[in-house]
RNA sequence: GGUGUGUAGCUCAGAUGGUAGAGCAGCUGACUCUUAAUCAGCGGGUCCAGGGUUCGAGUCCCUGCUCACCCA
């Protein structure tokens, strides 16, 4: 399967500065060079011949060269440490270069030159330990090498740099929930699903990845829909054509075929021929929404998905009542949310219901370790969210006399 | 597995009575499954569509017939080893961009969970290769994934990957591996030689001195972006607050108006509670190979 | 032949995610209706026995005993 080392033309890719920022780039036909934070901009012809997984650094002479990954050799030697931090002063006046000579040396010399000079001028240094010298180095390298690593548009990717840029435009969406949504609700190729998905696109593009191109995601949405996950995720024709959009108001309605999206177009507007151009689009849109929705009526559901931040909660709720009904039992109904007390009492309600069963509440709590030789512990982070967000899942069940027997 | 939308005799399907009680089975005309919800007769849900609640043949009670989902199959599994729950699952899923279309190894099989999950996952057109180094449990896991329906996705092999490598025909072939190995550090070298460019590999290991010795070995082979997650599941509960608590003391009609009145200010209220939750796993040490142009 | 069950001195523990929770009995106290009743409180737990295994995390397995159920 397509497993490019290159970005290519028309496709995305993910840079992460330095500093652990993450920013999604789409190299189009009018994409000139790549700007990064405050790095000079990166030129695209450069880009094109990094391979995902390559370092560019900016090196001395202003330009972007390719830089190998450490090997961590430092970091395997043996991990005992003798001496100790006692004796330093800590009282800011370690370091001789002042701040103007800092910024000058960041005129003409490469980032790691910054970073040797100044350890080279700090007093404390050469006396300080071994681990404390690897922090510093590291620190100092974060704050003055301008590098970008080169990462491949995957859902976790994409889910990592859309929740560290903006945490709401995602509604929270962690990775490992996004993940954890698409095993609870059982997304596999050649099934059918029905997704609301609030969160940038990010979960029926993920969901569209998992069916290949065999089966069907129905996009329920109200007014417009956010596809920015949809289309960064770089994905094929085949797999794009899985996701039909339908709206909720055809759902809803008694009678679908009258509403605004499902009205069928109107052929009396053809005088000029670029409005018989129009009309001609008009007609196709129309016949593709009829033929989507008559899809999605032939036969319920495998799985209904609802992902949904805090704003969008009567719309979840509206969403899952016009639903509910398409699932077919034996498909399962997920939910995620930001609040607990609506997850709560759909679950209380699913349960009582007999409609359900494997109804679980469930939370992730998931946290990163920083991994080095006698130094592993959990990220220290002061505003951590470490288990943000609630799923509900269940299994529909028959609860009819004939699903009974 | 199966996608029609009755339980057709051969299918393996799901039986479920509770969170502790899910049985998997396979559908036979004749044979009976037996459990504490009683006796269910195969001739009684062949032909049943899936959702459907099945009832034993006395007692009345009732078991959920459900497709066989990879979640499912997990608690439904003969546990020959420990295995690896939904909440690192569809985490190393997500770290190793499992889709169809994708070659991806794993070691050891040990029960198949995770196995179940990463094959379903590649179908269509990808594949599942799995180690397992002790011979009679890959026996078992082989006939495990021939009752699941996934012999065109997995490939099962008996075969010591730290010793032995993953095979001469994957070489440079495989998108991703996870390693679930008492010392994956030792298995390394061997990863690199099927890994391709850019590929990942994500370790599970319950100690962190474990973790640090995989990571250091990776460090030193040519991988980049080394990261060690752990991740748990938090469930909750509910109860209807509304229903009668048992510890109440009913001195008085009037202590018993009193708890009427507040029965009723609760009325469609739920409360929530923590459930007991796995307050450890393993951790998930994940790593990408650098670049082909670089060592 | 197959399946399930087994924890307090005793007996149990939820019709679908409530097995460190109870009831009885016992003990202490209050009270009055005193061969005792009622009320309040207290003490009491490590899971049938043995074996084997999993990664350095069991929702693990086997055998025996117990009782219950299903099949013939």
């Amino acid at each position: 399967m397509a497993f490019p080392a290159f970005p290519a033309r028309g496709a995305h890719v993910v840079l992460r500065d330095s500093e652990g920022a993450q920013k999604v780039f789409f190299l189009g036909a009018n994409c000139q060079d790549l700007r990064m934070g405050k790095y000079p901009a990166i030129p695209l012809d450069t880009v094109l011949a990094t391979p995902y997984g390559a370092i560019l650094r900016r090196e001395a002479n202003g330009k972007w060269q390719r830089h190998r990954h450490s090997s961590g050799e430092a970091d395997t030697a043996d991990a005992e440490v003798q001496e100790n931090n006692q004796h330093l002063a800590q009282d800011n006046s370690a370091q001789s270069l002042t701040p103007s000579d800092v910024r000058d040396l960041k005129k003409t010399c490469s980032g790691d030159a910054v970073v040797e000079a100044l350890a080279s001028n700090s007093a404390t240094f050469a006396s300080k330990t071994k681990f404390a010298k690897e922090k510093y180095l590291k620190k100092k390298a974060q704050k003055h090498v301008q590098q970008v690593t080169f990462l491949r548009p995957s859902a976790m990717e994409l889910c990592e740099t859309y929740y560290k840029a903006s945490r709401s435009k995602v509604c929270g969406l962690r990775y490992d929930y996004l993940s954890s949504i698409l095993c609870q609700a059982d997304v596999r190729s050649g099934g059918r699903y029905l997704v609301l998905d609030c969160a940038a696109g990010l979960v029926t593009g993920a969901m569209a990845q998992q069916l290949a191109g065999v089966g069907q995601v129905f996009r329920v949405f109200k007014g417009g829909f956010p596809e920015k996950g949809f289309f960064e995720l770089d994905l094929s024709e085949a797999e794009k054509a899985a996701v039909r959009p339908i709206a909720v108001e055809a759902l809803s309605s008694h009678e679908p075929f009258s509403t605004e999206w499902l009205r069928p177009a109107s052929n009396a507007e053809a005088e000029e021929p670029v409005a018989a151009g129009r009309a001609e689009a008009r007609a196709t849109r129309a016949r593709q929404r009829k033929a989507d929705f008559e899809s999605l009526e032939a036969q319920p559901v495998h799985g209904l998905l609802i992902v949904a931040g805090e704003d969008e909660l009567d719309l979840a709720m509206e969403v899952l009542e016009v639903c509910l009904p398409r699932l077919s039992p034996g498909g399962r109904a997920v939910l995620f949310g930001q609040h607990m007390q609506p997850m709560a009492a759909l679950q209380g309600q699913w349960r009582a219901s007999g409609g359900f069963v494997d109804v679980r509440l469930m939370q992730l709590f998931t946290r990163e370790f920083q991994v080095l030789p006698a130094r592993t512990h959990p990220f220290m982070v002061s505003e951590s969210q470490l288990c943000e967000g609630f799923i509900l899942c269940a299994s529909k069940v028959d609860n009819t006399a004939a699903g009974t027997d | 597995m199966t996608s029609e939308e009755c339980a057709r005799e051969g299918d393996f399907v799901i039986l479920w009575g509770s969170y502790t009680q899910i049985f998997g089975v396979v559908l036979k005309h004749g044979e009976i499954t037996n459990n504490r919800f009683g006796n269910f007769h195969h001739d009684e849900i062949i032909g049943r569509s899936y959702g459907s609640k099945v009832r034993s043949r006395k007692g009345g009670l009732w078991l959920a017939l459900l497709r066989a989902s990879p979640e499912f199959v997990t608690h439904s599994l003969t546990h020959r080893t420990q295995i690896v729950y939904h909440a690192d699952i569809s985490m190393l899923r997500c770290l190793l961009d499992a889709r169809p279309g994708r070659v991806i190894c794993e070691a050891g099989t040990g029960s198949g969970s995770v196995s179940a999950s990463l094959g379903r996952a590649l179908r269509p057109g990808g594949r599942l290769h799995t180690f397992e180094f002790h011979e009679e449990r890959q026996r078992q896991a082989q006939a495990d994934f021939e009752k699941y329906g996934l012999l065109d996705v997995v490939t099962s092999r008996h075969r010591d990957v730290c010793n032995n490598g993953f095979g001469e025909d994957l070489r440079g072939a495989v998108h991703g591996v996870f390693l679930d190995l008492p010392a994956p550090w030792a298995a390394v070298g061997h990863v690199s030689e099927v890994l391709v460019p850019g590929g990942k590999v994500v370790t599970f290991s319950p100690c962190v001195e474990q973790v640090d010795k995989t990571a250091t070995e990776l460090r030193r082979s040519g991988y980049f972006d080394v990261r060690m997650l752990e991740t748990l599941a938090v469930n909750w509960g509910v109860r209807d607050a509304e229903a009668k608590s048992k510890k109440r003391r009913l001195g008085s009609k009037e202590a018993e108006e009193k708890e009427e009145d507040a029965d009723a200010a609760r009325r469609g209220e739920w409360l929530s509670y923590q459930m007991p939750m796995r307050s450890h796993t393993g951790y998930l040490l994940v790593a990408t190979r650098c670049p082909a142009d670089e060592p």
